[in-house]
DNA sequence: AGCCTTAGTGTAAGCGCTTAGATTTAAGGA
DNA sequence: TCCTTAAATCTAAGCGCTTACACTAAGGCT
């Protein structure tokens, strides 16, 4: 003890009440302003709050009022192994984060903390679990963690999953279906784009599979369109890189009039990787991205993308996990935020203007304050996987 | 009560202890392992801790080990209000949040409380204050906030500055100087740059400070050079193409040699203006940054700069702090992070070629487990405001 | 004057956990 | 068998705060 022992409370309430000659109920009161306390004793007690730099211990409040006051972020991060660490970019969240920041700065009270889980890696779920007596909500990113353990988590504290799967807990997400079929409608009706190519995220994050099965649908809906191959990625730069790389030995003489990409990151792989080859964008091959982030858009060839309301998803996933902690009653919603197709350049719209449409949704989000109805958001079937006419060919 | 109350404890040390026939002193040491514990209690104790889905509540482990398992990371955004959110791009704090999150994931006990300040917002003060009680010690970022909050912050728990001033705190910085000098020195030398124009940060930004001493150093020790002029920014890519306007209005027939931005972003916004306008980089000018922000490198035309390590920043700053909290004791140090040229073609070294040059420092930094002397990390003195000769112009 | 309010304050019982110290049990040893 | 020692377990006192409830004093009524 005594050595480096100066954990222990500087000053405690009890401090305060002593000193002020009152009790701690008194002081307590005064902490919180609002309640019932005669004039001159709020000020002597102020005094003597700001004479000894009484600052309240959270922990001890916590305890006696049952509340942490603070929200957690889960996110995730993939096979950060396989790739250099410094090409992940986790542009996507880092925006999520301020949006939900942003809504935390409102209400002062509350407090974030954050935690990064690894994907597929099981030795972090006891980790999840214990953060569970350490906030009283929690926030996670694309809901790809294991049913049991979200159903572990859900039993003990709100949750509210950021572009995940409607399953039986709240979900904020963007309208990628409505988003992702329009921006390839618009390559196929404006630009006559025929041959695709797509460059596809893993087969479990929800944002990738509905993305996936509007281009399916939007192929299907014209005959004349084809997919001539995939590439599943990790949704980096360098992943797209590689797609690219593949694309270019698979299909070299004969490259397909569009290359759509999942995300962003992988879009400026590609095209980064065409860069190098000689490969020119548009006149070559049109390249799209999804997601509009925005560093991205400063590029030279900037792409064009279908823009989705990243900050938005973090204050609206925020207010919605604060009004269910508030009231756990209400009934669960899936919100669906609108998308916007950014078109710039690298599609071959023509270069230096950049246009942004509203896309009109395929069935309307819930008005906030309306609940939705349960179910699915929109109208996919829930395993648009192994469809045919679209598997991966390469 | 009763309605909407769900808070109170689910599971609590006492019921398991309960149902297992033990005190609550064995259930605790068998939660927390390691302590002599008969293995057939360990294992009748486990079950039920299973069977009940037992968490333990943080917040009263705190309170009774007197100690929170949480920092805080504090960054800070600046005017936000006066130009478009979206073009901050806080790329740099997401890094070193990367890398106070990857050290944070190695000690499993450990949590991470993030906040955000806004710059000459006095109401946010209180909220630093109080969040000292809700952790174990402090990150901040930039030290810009004022000397007496610092102060009563650093009385109060263990603090580390991250980018900031060497004060009395403990500080972990980048070799802003030397990188500086190498970048400006090669301006000059191998690019026999001349006339320069400065877009510079915010006065009181230490970072921005030591960049901009270093030009000045630079410039006279080389007399055939000299400043045209400078512009005070806000660090935003916006504010960086504000800029580039002024610029082209006060000395539009008669462009500098080279434009040297205090950071990436500036440098960003330079080139967008740049584009609009029809300058052509570098063939008119070369443009440089300082940071290399990873998503502004996969540019067509990228930029020259300076390399930051701001994940290493976040990684050491965290070890720092960690280190503190476990021994208050420690020497108080000021940790100098290398910094890298990097030259691509912003600065008119050949295209397509990317050179990275370690630089070597002015002055070594205390070597990891040698505490350095007090006082400043290397020889700057401490007011290179007013020198002659380079005061802004424009 | 006696009674009832009401405002202001105090008392003390938790909140759920950790841990020093007391107590019990088990293990050796003579 | 009894004693000593070590191992395992328990008891109970906090940790610093909130808050239901109790109490007091001062008005305001009738």
């Amino acid at each position: 003890m005594a050595l480096a022992d100066r954990g222990g409370s500087v000053v405690t309430l009890y401090d305060v009440a002593r000193l002020a000659g009152v009790s701690t109920a008194t002081v307590s009161r005064v902490v919180h302003g609002q309640d019932r306390v005669r004039e001159a004793t709020r000020a002597k007690v102020q005094r003597v709050i700001e004479q000894l730099g009484y600052v309240p211990d959270s922990a001890a409040q916590s305890l006696s009022r049952r509340r942490k006051d603070v929200i957690g972020l889960v996110t995730i991060e993939r096979e950060v192994k396989q790739y250099d660490i410094e090409n992940m970019g986790l542009l996507y969240y880092d925006e999520i984060l301020r949006g939900v920041q942003t809504r935390i700065r409102d209400d002062h009270r509350w407090s974030l903390l954050i935690a990064t889980l690894y994907e597929e890696e099981e030795r972090d779920y006891p980790r999840l679990i214990s953060l569970t007596g350490k906030v009283d909500g929690l926030l996670i990113g694309e809901g790809i963690i294991p049913g049991a353990l979200l159903a572990r988590l859900t039993e003990r504290i709100p949750v509210v999953i950021i572009a995940g799967d409607p399953g039986k807990t709240d979900v904020v997400k963007a309208d990628n279906h409505s988003g992702a079929t329009a921006l390839f409608t618009h390559l196929v009706e404006e630009h006559g784009c025929r041959r695709f190519f797509h460059v596809d995220g893993p087969a479990n994050v929800p944002d990738a599979r509905e993305r996936r099965f509007a281009l399916g649908q939007v192929l299907e809906s014209h005959p004349q369109c084809g997919l001539i191959g995939s590439y599943r990625g990790i949704l980096s730069v360098q992943s797209g890189e590689d797609a690219a790389n593949a694309l270019l030995i698979s299909h070299g003489e004969a490259l397909p009039d569009a290359i759509v990409c999942v995300n962003d990151q992988m879009a400026m792989g590609v095209l980064q990787a065409f860069a190098k080859a000689g490969v020119r964008v548009p006149e070559d091959v049109a390249v799209t991205g999804f997601d509009d982030i925005y560093p991205f858009s400063l590029n030279d060839s900037p792409l064009s993308t279908v823009h989705q309301p990243m900050r938005l998803l973090g204050e609206r996933a925020c207010d919605r996990l604060l009004d269910r902690i508030a009231r756990p009653n209400l009934r669960r919603r899936v919100e669906l935020l609108p998308t916007e197709l950014v078109l710039r350049s690298s599609c071959g719209c023509p270069p230096g203007v950049m246009t942004r449409r509203p896309v009109l949704k395929v069935k309307a989000a819930p008005s906030p304050g309306r609940p939705a109805a349960n179910g699915q958001a929109h109208g996919n079937p829930s395993s648009p996987a192994g469809r045919p006419g679209w598997a991966a060919t390469s």
